[in-house]
DNA sequence: ATCGTATTCAATTTGCCACTTGAATATTAT
DNA sequence: ATAATATTCAAGTGGCAAATTGAATACGAT
């Protein structure tokens, strides 16, 4: 029987994606190009790795079919394959929160001594926003911001929210969101907006995921 | 900030889980933990490995939370850790399969080469069992069977088809499934019984993806 | 045409992983 | 106790992949 070969085979191929998955820092990449089109460069500053590096990591991946690459000039901008690719990588996340021990450890020594607070889930948001009970605030920088947001979302930096807190109205409650559940962003905005006294929460699962779960999105 | 070093951190914890994906082995014994509980013994025969590496793959798995054992006697029984890993395996192979054109050609060559027939859908399947008008076939072997399927099948082991084709009404539909999508046994069924004249089908991804769904299942 | 820049290629080193082999451990049967 | 068996451990070898470096390619600007 030649079906032998065949499964292996088959496996085999599969695991060509598997391996794609088995470095941190392509990983890292992969989740910095869920929120859309990046240069190698700034891949490679985000995920601290040389050019050379970082390209080497990009042709593996699109190799293994999860990421494309677009030329313009000088330029590669490399985006993921498809929505698939998103499916999967948060299935990889879950699991990983799931059954590793040290991924919880992490995760609760890292961002739940951070805060006292528990996340918005997405339903709730879209709720609350339609009602026009909630600020939501997006904390990433203009250009992620531009590039698509939350309907309705104010664009206002982590690092500006002390000088433009006369913003943000003082007696609704601000959702702030930024890259995705392990982006920090969110978590220190919330932590000095709660300073000022304000109530303040942080979006469940950031704008990739939003995104990716078919929720509306605002351009430009 | 040491929030470099926390996400980093983070992705590596990720990537232990992608490196246990990242062999085709591993998915080849994943994909038959994933129809229930093997012993490292029988899980070394099916993916063509000695003994003492077949353990050494399952410590690999079991290291990254995929898997876990249980002794009974002189025998270990592993098995998955939780239905998040069969999503992560169904997200990896609907990746591979969408991206991958090796696999694309692969599975057309193989399998589609096989077969002029469209598979049937699980949905589909579910309503024509409640009105009657088809006969399900399980033709893995009787251990498995028994160890769960689908609700009123008749299970009927490939190699004994031709033998006990009598037991099969020869007026009605048959569909057969076997353990996934790639599992030959239900293709050569159909084959067989399309030659006998039988108006035969195959079920739409096997019995542990139809588990996983949440569909009815019975046992013993 | 020449220079500067983004990206990729090529060559090298280093380290990890798969697989083999032989022994060790644990459990059951005699 | 002794033997038999399933599984795991430990050591050794070979090969593949990650990261570094330096050069090559391709495009835009001057």
């Amino acid at each position: 029987m030649s079906t032998h070969t065949f499964k292996s085979d088959l496996f085999e191929q599969f695991a060509r994606v598997g391996k794609a998955l088995s470095s941190g820092k392509r990983l890292e990449m992969l989740d910095f190009l869920a929120q859309g089109e990046r240069s190698v460069e700034v891949l490679a500053q985000l995920a601290a790795l040389s050019v050379a590096n970082a390209s080497q990591h990009l042709q593996h991946l699109r190799q293994a079919g999860l990421v494309v690459a677009r030329k313009e000039g000088l330029y590669v901008h490399y985006r993921l394959a498809g929505d698939s690719i998103v499916q999967l990588l948060a299935a990889l996340r879950a699991v990983a929160e799931e059954r590793l021990a040290d991924v919880d450890k992490l995760v609760k020594v890292y961002l739940h001594s951070r805060d006292s607070m528990e996340p918005v889930p997405a339903k709730e948001l879209m709720q609350r926003v339609k009602k026009g009970l909630v600020t939501v605030l997006d904390v990433r920088p203009p250009e992620e911001y531009a590039a698509g947001h939350i309907p309705g979302a104010i664009n206002v930096p982590l690092n500006e929210i002390r000088k433009r807190l006369h913003e943000l109205p003082a007696d609704q409650e601000i959702v702030a969101y930024c890259r995705g559940p392990y982006c920090l962003l969110a978590f220190e905005a919330v932590a000095q907006l709660r300073k000022k006294g304000r109530q303040a929460r942080r979006l469940e699962n950031g704008f990739p995921e939003w995104k990716s779960a078919g929720l509306p999105v605002e351009e430009a």
